[in-house]
DNA sequence: CAAATAGTGTCTATCAGACAGTATTCG
DNA sequence: CGAATACTGTCTGATAGACACTATTTG
């Protein structure tokens, strides 16, 4: 029995790409100019071209970097979400990532599309169904609330959001992130302490004063690994 | 610019499905009776039939049902593993799944295959590089690893690997196994005290006795849901 | 009673949570 | 100096690790 026998599946990429932006997390959504879904909002992603794409990974590298500009500091795969209805056109996979990045590095910002093609999205008006509220094309909803599972797990264990912050940043903006992303307050001396015991991070020697005290700045040491902590926040 | 500008990529499933067998971990491999890998070791798995299953999941719960009579008590997707060179066919994807069963409960121990197409495999011989080895099928041997590092770090803060036992269990039982997946000992009371708090077991009444002092037999409660706790052990 | 296996009592170590205290800067 | 923001000291509470203790069964 060989592959022949078999009608062959569609495989497509998308990625969920986060970011923090005006004290609340968004993500990167799209406006699809073909159908199906045409003209809904839709995950950044495509078709893995076989000739371009050494694996999938490079399939959502190359559909982030086409749309913000640079390659963004975090990527992992997420799920792969497969069903014979997801897609219209037939029996469908999607191989989904989960990506973050800091809005500043990329170029939404400096020139936003005039036609409103690529936008970032609050999170909180994505789960807010009662809200003016287009659905996501296809189960981009589903694969985006599975990102979003993901990423407040992964930050009660691990330094991974700050990924989404700038190059340079004080602990204060961490602790905001962090706040944000879980939806409830934690006490700053915890993070502090995970801060330091992570051993990720160094001191630029710049500070960044925003009306009283002038807070340190520190940035990702070059040799720096992603460090995993034994016990969840609460 | 739609599907039709891509050749498609292949798309299989694969599934690693473990289980706890002569005081070892051990994982189900079949015997390929086709080209590529003709007679290497490969883990279950095959093409999506896009007519019978209505996911890959459903392909991953099929073939495992196929080979092993049951259905896993304990599916879930993996990693999708994707390259160009992963299949001499070409540019391919793999859905993988991670299982979980009893050996007992499995049609494979009443009837081993004269032909020795389908056997459990030592995790221990699989990593040992120096022994008599037959290398995998694929990039399996990769596909095996990252699920072996999934139970791993699951053993360390959830009940998981209880699917690896029979319905009808002893603490003791769950001890070794923990101890046999983690590679080294865990204190009992540890374990014990995790137990209890779960509150996902109860008695069954019946007692097993292996020399001295019976030990009380547990199974799952019906309604039970697997707990995962805050902090991971040692 | 000795040996073997099952299971418990209880102390310590670690780290998150709480919260009050000190430090720095601006007006 | 008071207000605002940054950061620290230190106590409490929860739970994993260590390990000695008790319980049950067989011979």
């Amino acid at each position: 029995m060989t592959q022949e026998n078999f009608k062959s599946p569609l495989l497509t990429v998308d990625s969920v790409l986060f970011t923090i932006k005006d004290n609340s997390l968004k993500i990167l959504l799209l406006k699809r100019k073909n159908s199906p879904f045409q003209n809904s909002w839709a995950l950044p992603g495509g078709f893995i071209d076989v000739d371009k794409d050494g694996s999938a990974e490079d399939t959502a590298c190359r559909k982030l970097t086409d749309k913000t500009g640079v390659t963004p500091p975090y990527l992992e795969q997420l799920n792969t979400f497969s069903s014979k209805s997801r897609d219209p056109r037939g029996w469908s996979a999607s191989i989904a990532y989960f990506a973050l990045i800091a809005h500043e590095e990329t170029n939404l910002d400096v020139t936003p599309r005039n036609d409103e093609s690529a936008q970032w999205v609050d999170v909180e008006s994505l789960m807010d169904e009662t809200a003016n509220y287009q659905p996501l094309a296809f189960d981009h909803q589903q694969i985006f609330q599975f990102a979003l599972e993901r990423l407040k797990q992964k930050a009660l264990y691990s330094m991974l959001p700050v990924f989404c912050l700038p190059k340079e940043f004080t602990l204060g903006e961490y602790h905001t992130l962090i706040e944000i992303i879980l939806g409830k307050s934690i006490q700053k001396k915890t993070l502090y302490r995970r801060f330091e015991a992570s051993n990720m991070f160094e001191e630029t020697g710049e500070t960044l004063a925003t009306g009283a005290r002038a807070a340190m700045l520190y940035r990702l040491k070059e040799d720096a690994e992603l460090v995993n902590f034994e016990r969840n926040l609460g």
